[in-house]
DNA sequence: GTACGCCCTGAGAGCGCTCTCACGGATAAG
DNA sequence: CTTATCCGTGAGAGCGCTCTCAGGGCGTAC
């Protein structure tokens, strides 16, 4: 007597394999410890024998939980891709302790208007247990919306905006602080900086930083904008040394534009480090491979992904958690500085 | 009469506001045609003013379909990561097409063997209509026992063993066949490689192609394996320095592990490209960024993504595909060759 | 005017699972 | 020996949805 089906078994062929109810085999598959020894041997052979696997549409209809957590990317074009680092390791932070808890990834990049919409009606649909958001662009409602409607979020950065989202974040103005420091010891007069897109909190608060540290120097700051990009430094270390063609140093508010930069430099005779100094942020896979090797600040990003998880997941099990988690940044320096 | 409820308002719910059965409701909410105007209207109104969004589960476990795709990412610790544009690319193109069909992305990355056989677990289990591979290593048996599990199946890149499994690839041969007639072009005569990691079919085909190509010529080939990194790339170099230290022209089966190169030859007091040209593959963002910019055969990393999603959209949705589709590669010359 | 057919709507079953609740049997206590 | 207690198991409801099937209403044709 076969009962071996084409299709996939359910937990009542299982059960009725194993000769128990429906309900006894479902305490075993999930674990429960009240269920005698003899009967929960016989129902994971069954398990086994059938090659059964929980139907997790089922369960969820009924667990109303999901178990999986989505991870959201706010892209515009060519931004998000182009911090080739960060959006890797992010992802990678999160994969790895949202496996440890067995909870799958759902991954977001929310480019378009109609993407946006999207992202919403799925998340706020309760498809997901939890909502992860990675460097939010301006002052975007969505991650308070969901706290709002109850979807537990954490977000990568401060949002802008009053929302009372949780977030991680890293120690900006210790990173930049230690670049414009360690320009300074070298005996750097004229420190330019090249700062992020200001719609984005990492581009404002390093610039803001900057300002701040060079203020308390009493010495004067060039600024160029850029937008995280290789392009926009490249341009923007042109406009700098316009603007100040005696200029000793230069902090990026990324690698990549502190890569543009290190061209622009090479294009205009100047030796990096002996006319100018060049200092970025992120100590991303390139740093040490440019000419010079990067001084750069390091964030941990694999680490920011980890924390994200992590946070979330607490909040998931009901814990109440701090509202900021702030992570180290270090100076790393090398040979441009 | 407030019927608001705080929690998911249900079809039910949408269904008695509009005045209409359930089945009704669930017409117009699936876009039936066959439904009268005006209690059409009645129900997206009552939609609206509910903010009723479908529960995904409970439409899964009738409909047996569950809207979204898996997206594995065989990883090495150090590998798929540094393969910086690879991945981002890829994942972008696959997102891009499965938005446009209204499909969830669910992104596996599977380092462990224990997150190996979770992923199986999962996706046999039928949590995924269909399962997208992304560079496979070595002979994984995964892609085949999915398929023959009747798992819709893609893999990028053609699977090593004698598998069956519907694939996306590039035309490697064509991109080093262009690369290495360059190199022979401008007269380059002692024309050495640095090959891939020969269990992944990118390095296995590119050093195949590589040799094919260079016998034709009559020319020896000097060889140094990698592993697609910049350190090994860097390694390889010295190596071949060694082995040759007459070459003038080097053949990297990845851009990254050209950058290695270049500076090896920067530290050896190599100029490129008057002593030794260079050449990569990828044309990766780095690329144009090099010392000197680097020549490099491209190929259409984020096309492969899509075409990847789109095939298996076309699996889904019942139809026969080719066994391979193969995208092409172009030779993009810059100033290292 | 009647009959037939078609179109649109509603009733109801059931997807596979979890979980509450009740019940039987064994054990302990009186 | 009886009664109370407790532990382990089974019965059954119900999660929210889709889809089949039947039926009512209306138009058309005879």
């Amino acid at each position: 007597m076969h009962d071996v089906t084409p299709s996939r078994p359910t937990l009542e062929q299982v059960a009725r394999r194993a000769g128990v109810s429906r309900a006894t085999a479902s305490r075993v598959v999930n674990g429960s410890t009240t269920v005698a020894q003899p009967i929960r041997e016989a129902v994971h052979r069954a398990v086994a024998e059938l090659g059964y696997v929980p139907n997790l549409a089922a369960r969820t209809l009924v667990t109303q939980r999901t178990g999986s957590v989505a991870l959201i990317l706010p892209e515009t074009p060519n931004r998000v891709f182009s911090d080739d680092q960060f959006f890797p390791g992010v992802v990678r932070g999160v994969s790895q302790e949202l496996e440890a808890a067995d909870r799958q990834l759902v991954l977001m990049l929310v480019g378009s208007a109609a993407a946006h919409e999207r992202a919403e009606r799925y998340t706020t649909g309760g498809h997901v247990d939890g909502v992860l958001f990675a460097s939010i662009h301006g002052a975007d409602p969505l991650p308070d919306m969901l706290a709002r409607a109850g979807v537990p979020v954490v977000c990568s950065g401060r949002p802008l905006g009053r929302s009372r989202v949780p977030y991680v974040e890293v120690d900006q103005h210790g990173g930049v602080a230690a670049a414009v420091q360690h320009l300074l010891e070298r005996g750097r007069r004229r420190i330019a900086t090249i700062a992020g897109p200001q719609d984005m909190v990492a581009g404002l608060d390093r610039l803001a930083a900057f300002r701040k540290v060079l203020a308390g120097s009493g010495r004067r700051s060039v600024v160029a904008m850029g937008d995280f990009t290789r392009k926009s430094g490249e341009t923007a270390m042109r406009q700098l040394l316009e603007d100040d063609p005696k200029l000793d140093a230069v902090f990026a508010a990324s690698d990549l534009m502190a890569h543009g930069a290190l061209r622009t430099l090479r294009q205009a005779g100047r030796r990096v480090p002996d006319d100018v100094a060049v200092v970025g942020f992120d100590d991303s896979g390139i740093a040490q491979y440019m000419d010079p090797p990067l001084t750069t600040v390091r964030q941990p990003i694999e680490r920011i992904g980890q924390t994200l998880a992590r946070q979330l997941l607490r909040l998931l099990a009901g814990e109440r958690i701090e509202e900021s988690v702030v992570l180290p940044t270090e100076l790393i320096v090398r040979d441009s500085s």
